[in-house]
DNA sequence: CGCCAGGTTAGAG
DNA sequence: CTCTAACATGGC
């Protein structure tokens, strides 16, 4: 067991980022457990077990045995992860200009945009995720990488490790089907695969371009249409300004400001989020995290 | 039973 | 380019 520690950026929650891993109780990547983070990560064709708990001024990382030599992999995907090195003091001044959103800085404040560094499965996620709801879609995921995915078993905790896009690449429809995949949805997710299997796409092709272009090679793919583009774009990429166009659950919330008074109400929308240049995406966040009650 | 859900696609006009 | 139906199923 090797620990290490995090110097904790400005406005940041950890209670908060905690809500938030652990708003959907069927989450199945990770465990939250008494106020402590489980993860398994492959690194190198390695699977390591870590946990983070908090630590007051810091984060703790504890890498469990074995894994000594991940420590700077593990802190890297973690600060990625969790979005440390994002400034939001700027965010939060824009949040206050605007009279229906100025209680945010209060109410979440230290949220982080937690991501999905892993573009295979970042785009696989939203494949589930479209047109149904989000228990239904962590229930898919669940089955997903329960059938397919990596098992860790290691001090008493049972850890899984999302499918490979080699393994996906090979499954039949069929067996996504049983699964309670929609015909659409396991094509898209096999398909996805193979691109990633035969390099027609990888984070390195994309992440040099320009947004633009981005979201011209993303929506390439089968099942990438502009809300899974911009999805991935925030939490994959990490653009500031990537917004889910047309999200259901973001208009919800801009309906329950106020902000709109119907949907379709775009250039009012557009509007808006150009008050928030450089923090679109996380705009998106509060409007979301503002959708769920506190526990 | 009906309507909506972290949408996308194919086909028609 | 815009509009529509179909997709499959859960939650309410």
């Amino acid at each position: 067991m090797i620990h290490c520690a995090i110097e904790k950026p400005v406005l940041f929650s950890y209670e908060e980022c905690l809500w938030f891993l652990d708003r959907n109780l069927d989450e199945c990547l990770y465990r939250v457990e008494n106020g402590e983070v489980v993860r398994a990560l492959c690194i190198g064709g390695e699977t390591v077990l870590f946990r983070i708990s908090d630590g007051g001024d810091v984060l703790r990382l504890a890498i469990s045995d074995g894994g000594d030599k991940h420590m700077p992999a593990v802190e890297a995907f973690v600060r990625a992860w969790i979005d440390f090195d994002t400034p939001l003091e700027r965010f939060y001044e824009q949040l206050r200009e605007v009279p229906a959103l100025s209680y945010m800085p209060e109410q979440y404040g230290g949220l982080r945009l937690i991501g999905i560094p892993d573009l295979f499965e970042c785009l696989c996620w939203c494949v589930i995720g479209q047109q149904i709801n989000l228990s239904f879609a962590y229930t898919l995921k669940r089955r997903f990488v329960e059938n397919f995915g990596g098992v860790v078993e290691k001090g008493g905790h049972v850890l899984r490790t999302f499918p490979t896009c080699s393994t996906v690449a090979e499954l039949h429809v069929e067996q996504l089907r049983a699964l309670q995949f929609s015909g659409g949805k396991a094509r898209y997710l096999t398909q996805i695969a193979r691109a990633f299997c035969n390099g027609d796409i990888s984070r390195k092709h994309v992440e040099p371009l320009p947004r633009d272009e981005r979201l011209r090679m993303l929506m390439r793919l089968p099942g990438v249409g502009p809300w899974t583009a911009n999805y991935v774009l925030m939490k994959s990429f990490r653009d500031p300004d990537a917004v889910a166009v047309g999200d259901a659950g973001l208009l919800n919330a801009l309906l329950r400001h106020g902000l709109i008074t119907h949907k379709g109400e775009s250039s009012r929308i557009d509007e808006l989020f150009a008050q928030f240049a450089g923090y679109r995406a996380y705009l998106v966040l509060y409007l979301w995290r503002s959708l769920s009650a506190r526990a």
